[in-house]
DNA sequence: TCTGGGGTCCTGAGCCGG
DNA sequence: TCTGCCGGCTCAGGACCC
């Protein structure tokens, strides 16, 4: 979902790459696929309403602190864009309709979409719900066709499946295919030949590079740093002086089209976490702890699911001011027990973190292994006994529903907020839903 | 304008043991 | 025994991505 970043892009640099019609630009060993499906989550939903069709549609938190997750094209031409805070995309189409996510729905549109890029190549890396990369290198022999001909077979499946429109690059690298991919949205393809990548590339400004936010790109304006090839024509040691060892090599190496990263169809994650931004900041530690006890049962059910415990309890605390710290504690035994990774995370709260008005708080746990690695489980630690009660709730709540059980000092506590277990009401937009 | 929630990766400081 | 060096680990924070 690249939307900023393609809108500054030079326009001719956009009209000379994007495929049309009948035209096929050489798309020798352009291997490596990039699908980005259009405003994703929007789609979605305009696709199960379609009398949403012709109107702005914006998907994100309606509460007061919620920013937008996906914008249709429609509004976006009112200045709307992801990421940005609810409240000031109400202010640029009021006229819009404000619709909460269903991630439940999209992951399963996902689900889909990615079954049909495995059936061209079992290599397949999807990088979120909405994109994904492929390489096709083994599919050109047996589909007989060339990587753009893949990319607009891929194109026309996703959308007769599943009635939303994607947008391919297909390059050589994956920068360079994800590079292209957002420059030829909505439901576009976009070819960047082997021999023309530094044409394609250097008049690109910096912020077009993978790992440059808007901190990097200041930075590196400031020492007249502006464009792509501008980094490229960068002696490499100077640039480390500037921005450090390890991001200097990676901008070095893919200002100058060099980026041989190979598609990894799984990877293991290395944490999991889960944080609350409250509709107003609190003080009270009592409520602070409570939230943290929630966040805690959240992680770690979701560590037992995958089969996953963790050394390392972090959490994570935004005061009103924005200023955040993070305070952490690595356990002896990793755990994927709730009330250990509360207790650890509870403890961290009291004593590292000072009173003020808190508006955000997190839970994260790290150092993963897989269920039956390292340390095995002491069979009289007293934790065995949670675990197992634990594990029977992970059931019940399977079967009967995330609120069908709950730690004690958690009843009474009505409805979770924004973001919690329960299903979310959909608020604003209830007017414009039928009956 | 006023900033979500899920993550990953990098850097640097401090500590510890060989 | 003391000192310096080095590597590994832990911890905190920042930046970035979708």
């Amino acid at each position: 979902m690249v939307v900023g970043r393609s809108a500054n892009l030079p326009r001719g640099l956009v009209d000379r790459f994007r495929a049309r019609g009948d035209v096929w630009p050489d798309d020798t060993g352009c291997t490596m696929l990039h699908v980005d499906m259009d405003a994703f989550y929007a789609s979605v939903e305009i696709r199960d309403r379609p009398e949403l069709a012709r109107k702005p549609v914006v998907v994100g938190g309606t509460a007061n602190r919620g920013v937008v997750a996906s914008a249709n094209y429609i509004a976006r031409e009112f200045g709307v864009r992801s990421a940005m805070p609810t409240s000031h995309a109400r202010r640029l189409a009021p006229h819009a309709v404000f619709v909460s996510p269903n991630f439940a729905r999209y992951q399963e549109v996902s689900r889909g979409v990615m079954a049909i890029f495995r059936d061209i190549t079992p290599l397949v890396e999807p990088l979120s719900l909405d994109e994904a990369f492929l390489d096709v290198s083994g599919a050109l022999k047996r589909m007989r066709r060339t990587p753009a001909q893949i990319a607009n077979l891929i194109r026309e499946q996703v959308e007769q499946a599943h009635g939303i429109t994607c947008s391919v690059g297909a390059a050589p690298t994956k920068f360079l295919a994800k590079l292209a991919s957002g420059m030829c949205k909505p439901d576009g393809l976009m070819v960047v030949p082997r021999d023309e990548v530094l044409a394609f590339l250097h008049p690109l400004p910096v912020s077009a590079l993978w790992g440059v936010g808007q901190r990097t790109a200041e930075h590196l304006d400031r020492v007249g740093l502006e464009t792509v090839a501008d980094v490229a024509a960068t002696p490499l040691p100077r640039l480390r002086r500037l921005i450090g060892v390890a991001l200097a090599e990676h901008l070095h190496a893919l200002a100058r089209g060099h980026d041989d990263r190979p598609v990894v169809p799984s990877t293991r994650e290395k944490s999991i976490g889960a944080e609350e931004t409250f509709e107003v900041d609190h003080f009270d530690r009592e409520l602070l702890r409570r939230e943290l006890l929630r966040l805690s049962e959240r992680s770690a059910a979701t560590l037992r699911a995958r089969g996953l415990r963790g050394r390392t309890v972090s959490i994570k605390v935004r005061f009103s001011d924005f200023t955040t710290i993070t305070r952490s504690k690595t356990l002896r035994v990793a755990t994927d027990v709730t009330q250990e990774v509360y207790k650890t995370a509870s403890t961290l709260l009291d004593e590292q973190v000072p009173a003020g008005a808190v508006r955000l708080i997190g839970v994260r746990i790290e150092q993963l292994v897989e269920g039956d690695d390292g340390e095995q489980l002491m069979f009289d630690a007293p934790e065995r006994g949670w675990r197992e009660a634990e594990q029977a709730a992970d059931q019940a709540r399977s079967r009967f529903g995330t609120a069908a059980i709950r730690p004690a000092s958690l009843l009474n506590q009505g409805p979770a907020r924004s973001g919690l277990n329960e299903p979310k009401p959909d608020r604003g937009d209830s007017a414009s839903r039928p009956p």
